[in-house]
RNA sequence: GCUCCCAUAGUUUAAUGGAUAGAACAAGAGAUUCCUAAUCUCUAGAUCCAAGUUCGAUUCUUGGUGGGGGCACCA
């Protein structure tokens, strides 16, 4: 409904420039329509006046009010307003408004479903582990935009597979093995003891040149599978690895269909390099290298003189498997910017192999996160991890529930310390680093997934009360009802999804929610509900239209609603 | 050194080239005999600097300053 208005006004507006600007060809005047931020401006609002005023020698306010005397009646405006240096503002109509919100009602967990990506197949890789390193608060960066998109892909028309990449063979993995050997628990680990075990190989191997000969051997002989005490040591910790990494992904609420490693994308990826050697690829120094350099990027080894793939190879493997193994129009991949010019050189020499490969591929990258008491990195100690932050999270949503005095179950905290995360993230507009106060970031208030929250269960609540002894919601606008702040918004989540969804941008998500909410609330302090006249259903209506878009927005962003908190 | 990205209240941030730059946290002042105060209302507070393009620039261009990423055998 949103969409066809829009283009009956921008029709319209056409056909009225046309006959107020005579004598000047204007059909290539491309007429845009957009909400004005300020929700007093009208609903939409059109700048083609302040555009075309020059050219046509009179001034935007002049042209605005000939354009608005041409225009007729539209359906579903309710008036036409000139403002600003030459603004054409539209107000929707009380008719408009109680349709959207009767629609919204109607389409239910379906509200908000676009058809922006109708029918597309996407293959979408995120929060790809590195195994035998713990799963920090890095990767919950990763996780949850990952997540996020391949929801709002989903929502928005697209079939999506979601897969990830673990890094089950590489040096720091050796690092990680030697350190097992070396602490004398071989025989019986744990996951948290990986973690040690990593820490103290990284620094063994810039300090010892012994420890170092040891580790590179120990590298070999996991790369070549050579049956040895160590490769046995490896498999052990790769198994605990990889249920750590399923147990938290299952947690965060991330389903991964597939599972490629990067064992299978050395060997794949190998291959393609040495067959594409000397077409694309060059020997140099014993190892075979890409010259990045003659496009603008940067030279660099794709199987290192010892014979292995690095990273390079690896990504280039996997494109292969990707596009062997699946069928899809557009393969996603989603990381951190540090790897953003990696990827740049995996496409360019891609594009020399195999052109489809290139063009079918997006490498997106979310930025940074910074803690304020410093960079975090995996290679050192203290990292926080991703279990110990949610958990902490988790105990002061329980703790703040017990102080108000009302119960909260264990299921509930949980989906509040995982809202508090994730919204802390994703409300950042993806590709900016990300500055996090652990203390501050992960609040309750404010703009915050806990807010949005809670506004859904104070509906939920308010709905319990006039439920069952209602009967079916009715819609319609009780008679002199000034429309609110959430009718205003509330048509606007299908365009805000399709928006988002186009832009790869889920935080516009993030950020609508927010006002919707803040506009509920706002309207909710003002008055009572359950007043006993005949407006109770139209207020209820739109209560309970406001929870369906939070719960809809947020199930996007991979954030549970908990019916109570 | 080369190259890419970023810069908005004290802090974390929003703004498809548009109107008075929007929020949240922190600060200050208030609101609960009433459906959930994890809420609401009010006050104060910001576009790094200098040019340019434009009817109009936080947004685009150039230069500067500051911060971060990447730049050969780590991922």
């Amino acid at each position: 409904m949103t969409v066809e208005i829009q283009d009956v006004i921008k029709g319209l507006l056409k056909q009225a420039l046309e006959s107020a600007g005579v004598g000047i060809d204007v059909s290539g005047t491309e007429i845009t329509l957009e909400h004005p931020a300020d929700l007093t401006h009208g609903d939409y609002s059109c700048n083609v006046a302040m555009r075309l005023s020059k050219g046509l020698g009179k001034s935007p306010r002049e042209l605005a009010e000939e354009i608005v005397s041409k225009l007729p009646e539209i359906e579903w405006v309710d008036r036409v307003e000139i403002a600003g240096p030459g603004f054409i503002n539209f107000h929707l109509s009380e008719e408009f408004f109680e349709h959207s919100v009767a629609e919204a009602l109607e389409r239910g967990g379906e509200w908000g479903k676009s058809d922006a990506l109708s029918g597309e197949k996407i293959l979408l890789e995120h929060s790809s582990p590195n195994l035998f390193k713990p799963f920090h608060i890095g990767h919950l960066v990763n996780n949850t935009y990952g997540e996020a998109l391949v929801r709002l892909m989903q929502f928005a028309g697209a079939y999506v597979t979601a897969i990830s990449f673990p890094s089950d063979v590489s040096p720091g993995i050796a690092k990680a093995v030697w350190g097992i050997i070396e602490m004398g628990i071989a025989e019986n680990f744990t996951i948290e003891q990986v973690g040690e075990a990593y820490v103290k190989g990284v620094e063994a191997y810039k300090e010892s040149e012994g420890a170092k000969a040891r580790i590179n051997e120990i590298n070999t002989n996991i790369y070549n599978k050579e049956d040895s005490p160590e490769y046995e040591v490896y498999k052990r910790g790769r198994e605990l690895s990889l249920e750590y990494f399923n147990n938290i992904i299952a947690r965060l609420g991330s389903h991964f269909d597939k599972l490629i490693f990067e064992t299978q994308a050395e060997q794949e990826g190998k291959r393609i390099v040495l067959e594409n050697v000397p077409s694309v690829f060059e020997e140099s120094d014993g190892a075979v290298i890409f010259r990045g350099s003659e496009h603008g990027l940067f030279d660099n080894v794709y199987i290192n003189s010892a014979g292995f793939g690095t990273y390079l190879a690896k990504d280039t493997g996997l494109l292969s498997i990707k596009f062997r193994e699946y069928d899809f129009d557009k393969s996603i991949t989603v990381t951190d910017v540090e790897q953003k010019q990696h990827f740049e050189l995996v496409k360019k020499s891609a594009e020399l192999i195999n052109r489809e490969w290139a063009e079918k591929s997006l490498f997106l990258q979310h930025g940074r996160l910074a803690l304020t008491t410093g960079k975090i990195s995996s290679r050192s100690g203290g990292v926080p991890l991703a279990v110990d932050i949610l958990d902490s999270v988790k105990s002061s949503a329980l703790e703040r529930a017990q102080e108000s005095g009302s119960e909260m179950t264990e299921e509930s905290a949980e989906m509040v310390a995982i809202a508090a995360v994730k919204y802390a993230i994703v409300k950042v507009g993806m590709g900016k680093n990300i500055t996090f106060d652990i203390e501050q970031s992960l609040s309750f208030e404010g703009d915050s997934g806990p807010y949005l929250q809670y506004t859904y269960a104070r509906c939920k609540s308010v709905m319990a009360k006039a439920y069952p002894h209602r009967g079916d919601i009715k819609v319609q606008v009780p008679r002199d009802w000034v429309h609110t702040n959430i009718e205003k918004l509330l048509y606007r989540f299908p365009e805000v999804v399709k928006r988002a969804a186009l832009e790869y941008q889920p935080h516009h998500i993030a950020n609508y929610l927010n006002d919707l909410a803040s506009a509920y609330n706002s309207w909710y302090a003002q008055g009572k509900i359950l007043d006993g006249t005949d407006a109770e259903h139209y207020k209820l209506a739109l209560t309970e239209v406001t929870a369906q878009t939070i719960k809809n927005g947020l199930q996007i962003l991979g954030i549970n609603t908990p019916e109570r908190m």
